[in-house]
DNA sequence: CACTAAATATGACACAGATCATAATTTTGT
DNA sequence: ACAAAATTATGATCTGTGTCATATTTAGTG
């Protein structure tokens, strides 16, 4: 299933500005929400105000099925990160797209699969590892969506927001991992090659 | 898809003694493990040898699904906590369940989305909170699955490898938790009521 | 019931990373 | 090309939790 035969069933589309709130903690999920432009962040708030940040979500992706097939409330903010159309999809809809079709079952399954592989390979960091490990593991992962030669569109605090880090700290992690020739940086972008 | 069924197909089922080590991080993923008896741990391992339980599974569930799913090798260590049966669902036959057998897949696109759950959670917390915060959330978690009156059946060095911690700030937590009265301790048992 | 092993407990000290303050650099918008 | 805003940078402290050492209590076994 895609947009665009979502949108050839008659379901609406719903345009947010950048920053907007999708949904928050304590909400109970109705939608699954498929994003036709734009981009979303997930991102947990301490009571401190500290953000972590869950995932990030584009074009082409769904977010929000975890709590709604386990009827749990919401544990995240989902804020778009700029301005972002969006197809809801009603409870009743998602489950007969999970029944109906197997492609969309199976393509969900392996969504679902990598996300946990993200969130175990983080969970292991953020538990055991120290700053210089856990930045070079992100950085690493972050690598290999782009090619040889460009650098990564990540600020030191969204790394921060990642690892569970401060600002401070990635800046200082960063630069010694650029010196010790772990990582690579070109006026303070981190580039890969 | 139950157990009783995979043997009925033929299955074989392999028995391995308490602390067997069922697969290990780097390991390329062949198969689905169903439990028919027994109880596995899966533990991250970092370099100085502190572990992480990542989860625990038990007779009647199913593990390694994931990296098997998006074909990466596994990360974690999968360890027998009891003596335990163990019926290995190769590839092939797990993509046909998946394919073929509806309702297993529903109800394992639930189970995923109740493990990306758990680890959501512990994520916000090992990210942004505190010692004691990581610990009320767990064991407020663990709670849920016992009746009043109970006790939990985990020790402190258990909580503090689920929580990142050190056994002895576990132990100073709990009795700090308990003087709260924010739980409630027997004999130094976590009890439920 | 005694003996042993495992789990819980407690104090003293160390240290990675948070916090706070302030500055330099890069990016963005007009 | 300039001003304002955002990002990166750096130093000085503070602090929660790790580390280490040792003791006490509870559980398990023949």
């Amino acid at each position: 299933m895609n947009i665009q035969q979502l949108v050839d069933r008659g379901l609406k589309i719903k345009t947010y500005t950048k920053d907007s709130v999708i949904y928050e903690p304590g909400m109970q999920p109705r939608y699954v929400y498929f994003i036709k432009t734009g981009e979303v962040r997930m991102v947990t708030v301490s009571d401190e105000g500290k953000e972590f940040i869950q995932g990030v979500f584009k074009a082409g992706q769904h977010f929000g099925e975890p709590a709604l097939l386990i009827n749990r409330p919401y544990l995240a903010f989902t804020i778009t990160n700029k301005d972002t159309q969006l197809i809801a999809v009603n409870k009743e809809d998602f489950f007969s797209l999970i029944k109906n079709e197997p492609d969309f079952s199976m393509n969900l399954i392996q969504t679902l699969s990598q996300r946990l592989f993200y969130k175990s390979m983080m969970l292991e960091e953020l538990a055991n590892e120290k700053a210089d490990h856990r930045l070079l593991t992100i950085i690493n992962y972050l690598l290999h969506d782009i090619t040889e030669g460009e650098n990564l569109k990540v600020t030191r605090q969204e790394l921060a927001d990642m690892t569970g880090l401060r600002v401070e700290t990635v800046i200082r992690g960063v630069k010694m991992l650029a010196g010790k020739g772990l990582i690579k940086t070109v006026k303070g972008k981190i580039v890969k090659g």
